[in-house]
DNA sequence: CATGAATGAGTTTTCATTCAT
DNA sequence: GATGAATGAAAACTCATTCAT
C-alpha cells in the first residue's frame, strides 16, 4: 500500500537524518572536547558549537558523560582493531616486519585521531570510575597483547629469557610516551617509519654496543 | 626597647604558628586529593579535613587550584632531587651501577609518596593549561636528562649509535609505565630493587638473543 | 454533483475519524492521568498511551492543561446528572427515600469513574486559577442545592429550623469525606446503600439518643 | 578563659541570628506558597520573597520539597496540640461544652494559620507520596479520635447506637468542609462561636424535627 | 588573624509546544 | 491531517570565593 511505503520512506529518510546529525553533534563535541577539556566543556559550550538547542542534544545522547564516553570507545575500537596478533614462529626478520607493521598501525591511527587521543590522554584518566575502567581494561589488553607475545618469543627462542611483566611495560610505556610527546603534546607531523624502525631496534637490541 | 623586642617575638611566634597552620592544612588536602580525587574534592572537603573555616584556608592559599598545584610541585621538587647526574665515562659496569641507583631512587620516591603520585597521574592530567605545562616541563626535564646522558653514552661509546630521541622517549617511557602499574593501579608492594635491574637490562641489551 | 456529495461523504468519514481518535486520546489520558497523577504525567505519556504523534495530540487539544480541564468536566458533568431534585413537599418517608436514592446515585458515579474521582481529589485541588474556580463552582451547586432543599424542608416543617448553612456544609462535606476515605484512598468496593442509609440516618437523627 | 568565652558569645550569636533567617526565609515561603501554589512557587520566587540568594535558601534547607514538608509539619503540629481527648462520662452537657470547645480551638487554629491551611487545602493533596502519607496519617488520626469518642459515648449511652464509621467520617468531614469554605476559600472572618455550636447540634441532634 | 554566613554565576537537565515535511 | 525532530525557556541545585564581624 502506498501508506506503508510512505511510512517507510519516512522512517527510512528520518532515520538517515538522524544518524547524520548525531554524527555532527559528536563531530563538533569531539573538537570541542580536546580544544578544553572536559571538565571545562559545558554541554553549552556543546550545544553552541553543533548550532542546535540544548534540548536537541539531549535528543541524540543522555548527557555530557554519555557522549563522552562514546567518543572514548571509538578510538579504543580504533586501535583494537589496529592491532592484530604477531607470528613470532617466523623468525626474527619477520618477526620485526611485523612488529614494525603493528607499531606504525598504531601511530597513524592515533595521528589521524589526535583530538581523540588527546582527550584520552588528557582529560580520561581518573575521570569517574567507568572511564577509568575503560581504559585501564584497554591498557591491560595491550600490556597482555605485549606479554604473551614476549612469552611465545623466548618459548621459540627469539627472544632471550627476560623479566616479561617489565619488559612488556617497558614497550607498552615506550609507545605510549612517544604517542604522548609527538601526537598529543607536538602535534607536528610524525615520521611514523622511522619512528617504528626506532622503537623496535630499541627494543630488541638495546643500547649497549654489540661487542 | 622591650615592645620591640616583644614585638618581635609576636611576629616571629606568628610566623611560626602560620607555617605550621600551612603545613597542615597542605598535608589534609593531600590526603583529601588523593582520595576522592581533584573535581571530586570540595573546598569545604579541604576545611573540614583542616579543622579550619572556609576564611581561613583562603588565608593560607590563593585557590583550589593554588593549594593542588603547590602538592603538585612538591612531589616533581622530591623527584627532581632524586636524579642526579650519571657519569657515563667510567665505563658500562659503573654506568649500570649509576643507573641502578637512579631508578631505585625514582622507584623509591614515587612509593613513599603514592597520594601525590596517584594524583599526579589520575587527576593532574588534562587539569588546566597552568598544570598541564608544569608536569609537562617535569617531562621534558626528565627526557632531556635521559636523552643528554644517552648523548654522552654513544660520544664516549659505551653507547651505541641509535636514534637517541625514540631512545630517551622509551626509556622515560618505561618508568612512567612501570610506576603507573605498580604504584599507582596496584598499589601493591614493589620489589624495587629487582624492577630497577629488568628495566636497565631490557633498555641496554633488549630483547633479541645475544648471538 | 457528484463531487459535493463524496466532499460531504469525506468531511462525514472525516469527522467521525476525528471524534473517535479524539475520545480515544481522552481514555487514554485518563488512564494515564489516575495512574500517574497530572504532575508526574508528561505529553509523551499521553501520546504514547493513544499511539499517536506529538503533533497530532496538538490537533486535538489545545494543551496539557486543555485535555485535563475537559476530562475533569466530564465527571463533573456526571455527577450534576445524577443530582436531581429532591421533592420534600411529599413527607418525611418520602424525603427519606429520595435522599437514599440520590446519594446512592452520587456513590455509584464516583465509584464507576474511579480514575477521575481520584484524579479530582488528588490532583485536581490547588492546580491553577481555572481548575479551582471549576471545583469551587462544582462544589458551591452542590452545596446551594443542599441548602436549598433544607431551607425548603424548614418552610414545610419536615426539617427543624437549623442553622441552614452549616447544616448544608456538614452533609456536603460528609459525602466528600466518604468518598475521599472509601472510593479514593481505599480503593475497596463499597457498601453503597448501607453507607448511605447511615450517612442519612446520621444527618436526620443525630447522635443524640431519641429522649 | 577569654578564648572559649568569645568563641562561646560568636557560637550563641551565630546560631540566633541562624535561626531568624530560617524563620524569615520560612515565614515568606508560607506566603508565597499560598499566592502562588507549590508548583507554580519556584525556587527563585522564594529567594526573591526572602531577598536572600539562591545559595543561602540551600544553606537553611535541603530543597524546596524539604522547606514545605516543614511547613506542613507546622501545621499538623499546631492542630494536634488543639485537639485534647473529651471525657464523655460526664453527661450529654459536659460533652457538648467539651465538643464546642474542641472546634472552637481547631477553627481558631485554622483561621489563625490561613495561609497554611490554604496550601494544605489546595496544594498538598496528591503532592507526592511523602507530603500524601502525613496528611493521609493526620486524617486518619483526626478520624480515629472522634470515632474512638463515638464508640465511648456508645457505650456509655450518651450516644446512641449508630454506624460509628460513617458518623465519624460525617463528623470529620464536617468541619473539612466548614474550613475549606470559610476559612480556605472566603478567608472572611467566621463567628467561630456560632459555627462550632450550629456543627455540633447538627451532628447530635440532627435535622429531623423532634417529634 | 579567624570565622562561617552569604553570595550568585554557573551547571545539567526537562518538557510543553511548534512547524517543516 | 499526521508526523516527530527541534526548540529554548525555565527548573533545581552547587560551590569557589568574599567579607563583615
Amino acid at each position: 500500500m502506498t501508506d506503508e511505503a510512505d511510512q517507510d520512506g519516512r522512517v527510512r529518510r528520518g532515520q538517515e537524518t538522524r544518524e547524520a546529525r548525531r554524527s555532527q553533534i559528536k563531530e563538533d563535541a569531539l573538537r570541542v572536547f580536546s580544544e578544553k577539556g572536559y571538565h571545562a566543556t559545558s554541554v553549552t559550550d556543546l550545544v553552541d558549537a553543533a548550532g542546535v538547542a540544548r534540548g536537541t542534544f539531549y535528543l541524540y545522547f543522555d548527557s555530557k558523560d554519555a557522549i563522552f564516553l562514546e567518543l572514548l570507545d571509538d578510538l579504543t575500537a580504533h586501535l583494537r582493531a589496529n592491532i592484530v596478533g604477531i607470528d613470532l614462529s617466523r623468525g626474527p626478520a619477520s618477526m620485526e616486519d611485523q612488529l614494525h607493521a603493528t607499531i606504525v598501525r598504531i601511530l597513524r591511527t592515533v595521528e589521524s585521531n589526535q583530538p581523540l587521543t588527546r582527550i584520552i590522554f588528557r582529560e580520561a584518566v581518573g575521570l569517574d570510575a567507568v572511564v577509568d575502567a575503560r581504559l585501564a581494561a584497554f591498557d591491560d589488553e595491550l600490556y597482555g597483547y605485549v606479554a604473551r607475545s614476549i612469552q611465545v618469543g623466548v618459548a621459540l627462542g627469539t627472544i632471550r629469557a627476560t623479566d616479561v611483566a617489565t619488559a612488556a611495560a617497558s614497550v607498552v610505556g615506550s609507545v605510549r610516551e612517544i604517542v604522548y610527546r609527538w601526537v598529543v603534546r607536538s602535534g607536528l607531523p610524525l615520521d611514523v617509519d622511522r619512528v617504528a624502525r626506532g622503537v623496535i631496534d630499541h627494543h630488541l637490541r638495546g643500547l649497549l654496543p654489540r661487542s
